[in-house]
DNA sequence: TTGACATATTCCCATATAGGAATATCTTAT
DNA sequence: ATAAGATATTCCTATATGGGAATATGTCAA
């Protein structure tokens, strides 16, 4: 088997860097495709591409104004991630480790009282 | 140019199930590769090949013990993911809904009492 | 030393890019 | 109708998979 698709999920959308940008420029509002081409300094064709990886995975919708397209931010495929990625928070942020010695330490008077009886 | 390789950054490492998994496994504290391989239900030859991929990208750690390969999980690759997923929790979490409100609030009693001057 | 155990690497293959270039499609203005 | 503007799609290519199978490497035990 091969590397799945990029539109398989958000996490392999946004593996790209590219894409996260794009995220980034439309969290400020909604967008036709013309400007993310000359904020990125893009060819346009492969902004139009990295758009429809967005929108197959849900992280951008569309609209039709005109000639133009606008695109918006779709957040909610991101939150899969968040919450994975979220649980390791503790392994590089100290503010966790008071906590967890206080969770060791209740652990250890717990497994002591159990001892005890 | 094709795809980026996934020992590119955590956000490619991490766009493959199995290496979650494998992460998920190792918050648990540090196992030998058997154990991955006994709890994944993969095949040895690409648990390592995705523990490679791991060790790249700096994910995890890893020791000598005998003839066995102790793997240990280090978060801290992770830390950009969360850091830009962040940056987006409100746009999926009506929790902030009521905050965004009241910043909105804020704004407008500033500019009124801007114009009042 | 030899064999068993644990892990890593190599080879093969089907598949999917991401970017560049060219072109197609759709909409509005004249 | 025609041209111009905005966006999408297609074709091409170099590159990198991830899994399966086979094999190499390293270490301990008898």
């Amino acid at each position: 088997m091969a590397r799945a698709a990029t539109t398989t999920d958000a996490f392999n959308a946004v593996a790209e860097p590219r894409r996260r940008e794009i995220l980034d420029l439309l969290a400020r509002g909604e967008r036709p495709v013309n400007d993310l081409v000359a904020l990125l300094g893009v060819a346009q064709p492969q902004v139009s591409k990295h758009l429809r990886v967005l929108r197959e995975v849900g992280l951008v919708d569309v609209r039709d104004n005109g000639r133009q397209r606008m695109y918006r931010l779709n957040g909610e495929p991101l939150k899969p991630i968040h919450d994975w990625v979220k649980s390791y928070e503790r392994t590089w942020n100290e503010r966790f480790d008071a906590l967890d010695d206080v969770l060791d330490e209740l652990k250890r008077e717990d497994e002591d009282d159990g001892e005890n009886r």
